[in-house]
RNA sequence: GCUGCUGUGGCGAAAUUGGCAGACGCAAGAGACUUAAAAUCUCUCGGUGGAUACACCGUACCGGUUCAAGUCCGGUCAGCAGCACCA
């Protein structure tokens, strides 16, 4: 036998697989189809992290079994270009991000193939090339067409160190996703896309998919539906309403004051009459100033400032009530104002303590003289709601009420909010709509598309919030396409979720240029069967790339009204410290290392060997080398390899079962006991001394999906043919158990002998056996036995006294 | 604070979903081969006692259901993730 040469062998196979396009998916094909996708990565400079490997890795080997099952497969790959980490490249070393892009592109290329991921490389998409970015542009026209793009001045979240307007998905926890500084507040005109108008659908659409739970309830919380009512409470002084969203509409009796957001706008609408804006400005002035972080997570005590000179009525009871300013109401949430109920709101009640606000019970069952009491009882001090014991009956008995008179009805909200569509950024998607003096917004024409970004100077955005592109005279000056007359270009572009929220529509017919994909390409490979990728994406691409989808949908431009029929989610990789991997940690494993060292078949072993896919799990490199002596173990039965073309009677049974082993773990993300069986099956055949033809090549095709290199070369030699053009193997479930199994023999559940029996025997031969058994019988010397229990091939239960 | 998930050897983890806890791998130890080391091969490897057979204990902690619990139920503690004044 030769040595194992590891990098000669793979880099052949890898060309191998090239100049066939062993994994070119056909569209309409006649086979039956599977789509898998992964995440396409951002190209940044670092290259490829283990992460990306793993992430790619499960889907990759599903794809290449149902390949030799014969299915046609579709597992492309692209990049998602667009970002910032590319800008600031630009800005740093002044290098055109088109030529950062195709460099870091070139690189995660090269690294990918030398992993042998059996991607179909003649459908790359890269979301920064104008064909692709045209479609990007396409689809937001038509959005716009339909009424879902609009233009509002308000509060946004605002990166000082990006210069960057933010969505709520990008500045989590107060800070900006890209480099964590402090995010603040900015009045600013942004665009929106009215994703809310989807939010039911959203919602809904869950019910018709495979996501792992935890992914579709991430999505639930995110959408944030909630029901209840909306209620008008009538101003003293003025001919107003002041319209507010509760959950509780059931506590209205309760009310003992009302709060309105600082930035409500009935402050600025009244400022006249108001008695003390002098205080309300200082307030407001002061929660403007706080970021979203500190007015959300520091603040625990509750502040604001009473409005004197305008008072609600009660609809229900005619009383006056106080209205507060207090910065614990968001402008963003139902209608920016609350009706406060102390006794059974705990914010309520926190607010109402420090100001000295009435308490009034209108639910039996808690102490409020303590705290607020949130939970069921019977309704008291509450006129008609008195009695009723229940919470759904006093919502239906009150909103019936509120009906009658006119002030209030049944609503729902949603957490969720408008995605703020644009960044003033130059490495993006230029938003195709012209600023007309006369027709105000009007969209560039579709045959115009795509709209080109222009070459700049300089890539650093302006200091007010302006995009570099607001400094290209050329690009900015127009003409209206609608009057002929002088306009401007809009000069934002779009942020980074945009080109990712279609790609996978482009892979099914990736060179089109006059449609996205055709239909008859997309009616052939839609849904995608199975997604795979971070849990990170759940809440913010998943959400986006399904709106567009179910907006899509809805034009006629997609035959699915769902994208993804099944979403899985891998594990991190942690460094070797147990801390998520980071350069300032120093504990990231460049995957090129681990090829160079071990091989690509090492590597791909190793990433799905090292512990349960769905979890994070340390990177060790000692345990590497396990995967490793594996891979030499498999080289060096090339040395025992014996006639025969049947599985011998002593391996037979190992044989068929981990054929099962394999085929059903793939299947459900079990990787790691997949391989562990084929290790279990190596040893076994060792111990044997050798291996037939027949064995060797079930092994191999087992192992392929894995290590496709090392199997494909030994395949070959052995004058089996060409792997990938092999078929996947059967087992005989009837096969897959010994034909005499040991059981266990207990006494009241404590093991007291281990019996061989044969397999499938039934009770009375169990206990035939057992009670020939020296053990069993001293086990149960003396005794009676009342019950016995036997577990067919399992064990048997003696229950005595 | 709310929601969800997870707690098993020195380490990564398995356990057909209530039926032999620790498969497989790493690390460690012993032996073989070697001038030697590496590699490879063989054996040991949860704890306590015992020379061995074996016995007892053991899946975060306390309690319960059951012939039988890592698995189910109730409570406690710890860790992770997401959301976070959502009215």
């Amino acid at each position: 036998m030769q040595e194992y040469r590891f990098s000669e062998i793979e880099s052949k196979w890898q060309h191998y697989w090239d100049e066939h396009g062993t994994f070119r998916a056909e569209n309409g094909s006649k086979k039956p189809k599977f789509y898998a996708l992964v995440e396409f990565p951002y190209p940044s400079g670092h290259g490829m992290h283990v992460g990306h490997i793993k992430a790619y890795s499960s889907l990759e080997v599903v794809s290449r079994k149902r390949r030799l099952q014969g299915y046609n497969v579709l597992f492309p790959i692209g990049f998602d270009a667009y970002g910032l980490p590319t800008e600031n490249t630009a800005i740093k070393t002044g290098v055109h991000p088109r030529q950062v892009t195709d460099e870091n592109i070139k690189k995660f290329t090269s690294q990918l193939k030398r992993v042998g991921f059996s991607f179909d490389w003649s459908r790359v998409v890269d979301t920064t090339e104008e064909d692709y970015y045209k479609w990007t542009q396409w689809i937001f026209l038509q959005m716009f067409e339909h009424g879902l793009v609009f233009r509002d001045k308000t509060s946004v979240n605002y990166c000082p160190s990006c210069k960057v307007v933010l969505s709520n998905e990008d500045s989590q926890g107060g800070k900006c996703d890209v480099c964590h500084s402090e995010i603040v507040q900015k009045e600013k005109e942004v665009w929106y896309l009215r994703i809310t108008e989807y939010a039911d659908r959203l919602l809904q659409g869950l019910e018709t998919v495979d996501y792992l739970p935890n992914i579709k309830l991430q999505q639930q919380n995110w959408i944030g539906k909630s029901t209840g009512a909306f209620v008008n409470f009538k101003i003293a002084e003025q001919d107003e309403e002041l319209r507010i969203y509760t959950t509780r509409p059931d506590t209205l009796y309760g009310v003992t004051f009302m709060v309105m957001a600082p930035e409500h706008p009935m402050i600025e609408k009244y400022r006249a009459q108001i008695a003390n804006m002098d205080a309300l400005d200082a307030y407001r002035a002061e929660c403007a100033k706080k970021t979203e972080f500190e007015r959300t997570q520091l603040v625990k005590d509750k502040t604001g400032v009473r409005i004197e000179g305008l008072t609600a009525i009660n609809p229900l009871t005619g009383k006056q009530i106080p209205i507060y300013v207090a910065d614990y109401v968001m402008m963003g949430y139902g209608t920016g104002a609350i009706m406060a109920v102390p006794a059974h709101d705990t914010r309520d009640y926190e607010f109402a303590k420090k100001f000295g606000i009435d308490i009034i019970e209108v639910i039996k069952g808690g102490d409020i003289s303590k705290e607020a009491y949130t939970g069921d009882g019977e309704m008291v001090n509450s006129g008609e709601l008195n009695g009723i014991t229940n919470k759904k009956d006093a919502i239906e008995k009150v909103l019936k009420v509120l009906a009658a008179k006119g002030c209030g009805e049944a609503g729902v909200q949603y957490k969720m909010k408008d995605w703020a569509f644009n960044r003033q950024r130059y490495w993006g998607e230029p938003i195709p709509l012209v600023h007309c003096p006369h027709c105000g917004i009007v969209a560039v024409p579709y045959e115009e598309l795509p709209l080109r970004l222009p070459p700049v100077e300089n890539y650093e955005p302006g200091t007010d919030g302006e995009s570099p592109l607001a400094k290209v005279e050329s690009f900015v000056k127009c003409k209206c396409p609608k009057c002929g007359g002088d306009a401007r270009r809009e000069t934002d572009t779009m942020p980074q979720w945009a080109g990712s929220s279609w790609y996978f529509l482009r892979y099914c017919d990736p060179h089109n240029p006059d449609a996205l994909a055709s239909m008859d390409a997309l009616k052939y490979w839609l849904p995608v069967d199975w997604y795979n990728g971070g849990m990170e994406h759940v809440t913010r691409h998943m959400i986006y790339s399904r709106f567009w989808h179910k907006f899509l949908y809805d034009i006629g431009a997609v035959p699915t009204d769902e994208p993804y029929a099944k979403r899985t989610a891998q594990g991190l990789i942690l460094g070797s410290d147990g801390e998520k991997m980071s350069k300032s940690k120093g504990n990231v494993v460049d995957p090129n290392d681990v090829v160079d060292q071990y091989g690509a078949d090492v590597l791909r072993l190793y990433v799905l060997f090292m512990g349960d896919y769905e979890k994070a799990a340390p990177w060790s490199d000692s345990s590497v080398k396990g995967c490793k002596r594996f891979v030499d173990r498999i080289w060096a039965l090339q040395d025992m390899v014996i006639d025969g073309d049947s599985y011998r009677p002593a391996v037979q049974t190992v044989m068929h079962k981990t054929i099962r082993k394999v085929t059903e773990d793939i299947e459900s993300l079990k990787f790691n006991t997949a391989i562990a069986q084929m290790m279990t099956l190596v040893n076994e055949l060792y111990a044997t001394g050798g291996i037939n033809k027949a064995e060797l090549r079930t092994l191999l095709i087992l192992l392929y999906p894995f290590a496709p290199h090392i199997t494909s070369e030994i395949f070959e030699q052995q004058g089996f043919g060409i792997l990938s053009d092999a078929q996947w193997v059967e087992y005989d479930p009837a096969l897959c158990v010994e034909s005499e199994v040991e059981i266990v023999v207990q006494l009241c559940g404590k093991i007291k002998a281990k019996i061989m029996i044969p397999q499938g025997a039934d009770e009375a031969k169990a206990v035939e056996i057992a009670m020939a058994d020296p053990k069993v019988q001293e086990a149960l010397a003396g005794k009676t036995v009342r019950k016995q229990i036997y577990v067919q091939n399992k064990l048997l239960n003696f229950v005595a006294n």
